[in-house]
RNA sequence: GCGAGAGUGGUGGAACGGCAGACACGCUAGAUUCAGGAUCUAGUGGGCAUUACGCCUGUGGGGGUUCAAAUCCCCCCUCUCGCACCA
């Protein structure tokens, strides 16, 4: 360096003093002005403590795009808040003896800090958290909407406990038997709860699927794989000597020829019926007391043996009267359609194997095309499509058309009809918890279950609450929460003491930022429908079906009662990786986690933004490298080296015609900002677009040894200024300080994104390679579109090619132009 | 079992059907330095050569399409994720 004094980089000099600027400027406030607009949202965290490397890179990705876009010239919306409610406040407060209030509002404070600490773009005068009154007034008023128009509703109800967290869940939040949050084993209970009725969209959730062409194929599938859509038909059996019928839903109409035996779920209301005061009645007891103890997990796992148990009584198959058994079965669940399954063994596996076990019928009914399957021979069901025989009049048609067809004559019949069935179930919301939003409902002695009118919402949370381990929630023995009047007729009245899944809370936080602080209403339709829906939603693949899911129908009943014109909640969903080390979840028990904070400190929080970028493509699985964060640290300090190399110099005026190293830095840049272009916007590809700029970096080292401080000035500024220009949305300090150092007065950010020179991109040679067979055998050097006669004489004067060509007959040439010559030889 | 995705150097990862391995890490050598670190320069898939910027080979395995395949098609293997007695 020649002697010369060099200022160091030094991210905690600078960092701080431009997150001091922007907060004092208050720069990151959402411009509404403009007509172009970008709604860029990561999801919001839980605060649980401390930020971690998931929520660096999903920050990270985010905050890119939106400094890109405003350099675009959109108007951005960037907000973040805090899924505020929820059980660790509980467990915290219990155990360190703080109101879970407190924990909460401190670790805002924490992690606010940390966001600031990486220089997120976020506008903060839209924080939400979602614990606020001012906010969970407005979930309230949420859950009074579903109510008036009927898709809240209480009912008894087998439903999923948590011992561990002393609450219900709902089914997406049991994962394998467990609970979501503690994976403690889930049990079934019986208890009236709160639902609401997301089965009643269970087909527009499904069909809208298709309007996100913005989400990964994965998500989509997932979401269509739990709402599980199953066409076919109900059919009602009737108990043999009674009056008695038994509905059935089958996929599988055209096999109703085939039915040999009837099973029952344990639960099912009928079984009762059927073996009371009968010889069988023992045994079915038993068995179902059996059953009934067994765990969902247990019941659902293929693996489980299948079992049954004979009811004494038989049932009629309406299409032929033929009198089957009705059995108990274990694999046989109340909560799928009927909780009746018709046995077809011929054509189910199940089925197939719950008959040979216990030597019912087997009935073929459907063969393939041609042939003739004999009972006897089987030795597992068939399953696939086939023409029917045995089955009547229906004999000799295919069986995709006689399920058709065996619908209508079933229903012509008055036997059954068409139906469609869904995997979805009704989404379980009352949580016997504290720290959760609470349902506004009262109990009055007179006029029974009575909605909290609006006006008087919020209904708060009480503060002066004891939390004792165990036991049941703290609002049920509030008694200054309990008592309350019946908003109807006055009288004594006592309030609901569940509150809300927190999932309610988040499920439309969305549509708030863009009217954070209205106090009349939770947003305006004009609001909403200025920003909503978002434009890109950016966060973990966990959140697939739970919470992706319950937006999607949130925002499905708000607009349906005309609160917003977004069908959909986000237009384009990505789903970020996770972060990994040593290829394994970071973990404290495996002692491989990295914070947030030690990098920070350590190199700054351009570097570790600029790493987390680089390190792969965002929707992929990253593996933390500390010796990765080095280069990238590395990387940031070169282009400080040469941005303050040059500062100076390129300040001088000269009209000095840019020599060709000159012209050849420039095209390195011009180039690098096409490509960084594109991957940012089309790709979000932001690993590649980080190693196009640290290509350009490159060749600015190598003009830099060729040319010493002889360097073209205009040309030097031209490119430092794109350089820091494209660093900015990824480094954000480090851009805005070299910015100021480059000369500048306004702020690096405010800046347009530039636009590349196509003219600096042209070159006036290229290499042409030279395949002989499709193999390379040599480059050639040409002007830039020459044409195709005109290279291939070049090639054939080429001594190296010449040599190939020796004795071999020349039999076709393919010249794709500017790139390649491939001479087919025998 | 079903569905989806992925398999490329020592590592993370690049490659509109057209030079495989960009960029980075690591490593090697050199420069600088009292030394180390930092920095700069050069090299770095494997093999054979080193008279040659020469040859062979190479993207999980096997086939195919094509002048040309990591990329398209078929079969198989492995891994990850999701679902899983859904009638």
């Amino acid at each position: 360096m020649g002697g010369r004094m060099v200022a160091d980089y030094r991210p905690e000099i600078i960092e701080p003093k431009w997150q001091k600027y922007w907060e004092e400027q208050n720069f990151y406030q959402t411009d509404e002005k403009k007509d172009k607009r970008y709604y860029v949202l990561e999801m919001f965290p839980y605060p649980s403590g401390r930020l971690h490397m998931g929520h660096m890179r999903v920050y990270s990705i985010g905050d890119v795009l939106a400094r890109f876009l405003r350099m675009r010239g959109y108007s951005v919306l960037h907000p973040m808040g805090w899924d505020a409610f929820g059980l660790p406040a509980e467990n915290a407060a219990i155990e360190r003896r703080v109101h879970p209030a407190e924990w909460t509002y401190a670790n805002i404070e924490t992690m606010k800090k940390q966001q600031k600490a990486l220089g997120i773009s976020y506008d903060w005068e839209r924080e939400v958290a979602t614990c606020d009154p001012d906010y969970y007034k407005w979930t309230q008023w949420l859950f009074l909407l579903l109510y008036k128009r009927g898709l809240a509703y209480k009912k008894k109800a087998a439903v999923n406990w948590c011992s561990k967290c002393e609450t219900v869940l709902a089914n997406e939040q049991v994962e394998d038997g467990k609970c979501w949050r503690c994976s403690e084993e889930v049990v079934i209970k019986d208890l009236e709860q709160w639902f609401f009725r997301i089965t009643d969209y269970a087909e527009r959730l499904l069909q809208d699927l298709k309007l996100l062409s913005g989400w990964p194929q994965r998500v989509r599938i997932m979401q269509e794989n739990w709402i599980g859509k199953s066409e076919g038909a109900q059919i009602r059996f009737t108990v043999q000597n009674s009056q008695k019928e038994i509905p059935v839903f089958t996929t599988r109409p055209d096999t109703i020829y085939g039915v040999t035996y009837m099973v029952l779920a344990a639960e099912h209301p009928l079984v009762e019926e059927l073996i009371a005061g009968t010889e069988y009645e023992t045994e079915v007891r038993a068995f179902v007391e059996k059953t009934r103890k067994l765990t969902e997990v247990t019941r659902t796992s293929a693996e489980m043996e299948k079992e049954g148990v004979f009811t004494g009584a038989y049932c009629i198959n309406p299409v032929n009267g033929s009198a089957v058994p009705i059995l108990v079965g274990n694999y046989v669940l109340m909560s799928y359609g009927t909780g009746a399954v018709m046995g077809v063994p011929a054509h189910d596996e199940r089925d197939f194997e719950f008959a040979k076990k216990y030597n019912l019928p087997i009935r073929v009914v459907i063969s393939p095309e041609g042939t003739e399957l004999k009972a006897e021979d089987l030795t597992e069901a068939y399953v696939e499509e086939g023409v029917l025989i045995n089955s009547a009049h229906f004999d000799g048609m295919p069986s995709e058309q006689a399920k058709e067809e065996i619908i209508k004559y079933l229903e012509a019949n008055g036997w059954g009809k068409k139906e469609v069935t869904y995997r979805l179930r009704d989404w379980l919301i009352s949580r016997q918890r504290y720290w959760g939003t609470p349902i506004p409902i009262v109990y009055c002695e007179k006029c029974g279950t009575v909605p909290v009118p609006e006006e008087e919402l919020p209904v708060k949370l009480p503060e002066d609450i004891e939390m004792k381990e165990g036991g049941r929630s703290p609002l049920a023995q509030c008694e200054e929460f309990l008592a309350t009047k019946c908003p109807d007729c006055g009288g004594k009245a006592r309030r609901e003491t569940d509150t809300m899944d927190t999932f309610i809370d988040s499920s439309w936080y969305f549509f708030r930022y863009a009217d954070a602080k209205n106090d009349k209403a939770p947003f305006t339709r004009e609001k909403a429908d200025a920003w909503l829906p978002v434009d890109q939603y950016i966060g973990g693949i966990e959140h697939a079906i739970l919470h992706l899911l319950y937006s999607r129908f949130i925002t499905k009943v708000l607009y349906d009662a005309g609160y917003t014109s977004a069908v959909e909640p986000f237009t384009r969903l990505l789903a970020q990786g996770m972060v990994n080390k040593d290829g394994a979840k970071m973990s404290k028990s495996k002692g491989n986690v990295v914070s947030p904070d030690e990098i920070i400190e350590k190199y700054g929080a351009d570097t570790g933004r600029v790493f987390i970028l680089f390190a792969a493509p965002p929707e992929k699985d990253l593996d933390w490298s500390d010796r990765g964060v080095e280069g990238s640290y590395r990387f940031l300090n070169r282009v400080w080296r040469l941005v303050d190399r040059y500062a100076g110099a390129v300040q001088a005026k000269s009209n000095k015609a840019p020599d060709g190293e000159d012209q050849e830095l420039r095209r390195a840049f011009h180039s690098a900002l096409k490509k960084v272009t594109e991957d940012i916007e089309e790709r979000f590809n932001f690993n590649t677009a980080i190693s196009a700029i640290m290509e350009a970096v490159n060749a600015a080292y190598s003009y830099q040894n060729i040319k010493g401080d002889n360097i073209h000035p205009g040309v030097m500024k031209e490119v430092l200024e794109l350089l820091v220009l494209m660093l900015a949305p990824f480094a954000p300090h480090l851009g805005e300080e070299l910015w100021q150092r480059l000369g500048h007065q306004a702020s690096v950010h405010l800046q347009s994104w530039p636009e590349y020179d196509e003219k600096a991109l042209q070159v006036s040679e290229v290499e042409i390679v030279v395949q002989i067979n499709g193999k390379v055998r040599g480059r050639l050097h040409v002007p830039v579109g020459l044409d195709k006669d005109a290279v291939q004489k070049l090639v054939l004067e080429e001594g190296q090619i010449a040599r190939h060509l020796e004795g071999k007959e020349i039999v076709k040439v393919i010249s794709v132009p500017d790139k390649l010559v491939n001479l087919v030889v025998r």
